[in-house]
DNA sequence: AAAGCTACTTTGCTTTACCAAGTAGCTTAT
DNA sequence: ATAAGCTACTTGGTAAAGCAAAGTAGCTTT
């Protein structure tokens, strides 16, 4: 019972959410997860994330010389982005209404 | 991103918080589960689970003869168990209202 | 005796987070 | 100038857990 499990399928739905927030690219999405939070998520789980997201079509990706380091991935939502991105919001909120109406 | 993924650790942690509100089984637990919103849990779900828990010294088994229909394995929450439902509640608090903090 | 509810088990599958390591651009300090 | 350190993304292997489907079986009702 680790914080992994509780964590799966959150992770992408939070991570679609940031980028809805507006164009970003990986870091920066690292330290917004660990802002709001969601400490030690590493590179080689986020990453994963985004490129499944980018398979998907939710998100579009474009590159372009960061002024500090090597080139970003920019990536914005789509709009088949947002309504997946609506989707679970409503998913996630009957499941953590169910949850707390047994646990708490 | 379907819900299987979102309820991952989530359900472990639901079963444990059933059984501490007092001995039931299986079959039992299912209904429980259904009646808080959390319907579709199939059997092939939810015995890996009790297992885990019992295996883990979280509840105790006992077997008794039902008034209707095959035996029943009652189940007990334990000292780890209740203690391990604590911890899993903190954690499950602190995800999710990172998670909302991000979402909403 | 057939149907249907109760009750638990088992097998194989898929998804996804994690760890670890690697590649590489750029800046700052020694 | 070179080593350290931050930025930035990639890849490979592992483990956990929910799910579908099927099976076994006791008991009641029609």
């Amino acid at each position: 019972m680790d914080n992994a499990q509780l964590l799966k399928g959150i992770l992408e739905g939070c991570v679609l959410s940031i980028i809805a927030r507006g164009e970003t690219y990986g870091y920066e999405i690292l330290q917004d997860l660990e802002a709001a939070g969601l400490a030690d998520i590493g590179e080689g789980t986020l990453y994963p994330v985004i490129t499944r997201l980018d398979k998907g079509g939710l998100i579009s990706c474009r590159r372009a010389k960061s002024p500090l380091g090597p080139i970003r991935k920019y990536y914005s939502i789509t709009q088949a982005g947002t309504q997946a991105l609506e989707d679970f919001k409503a998913r996630y909120k009957a499941i953590s209404q169910s949850a707390e109406k047994i646990l708490f």
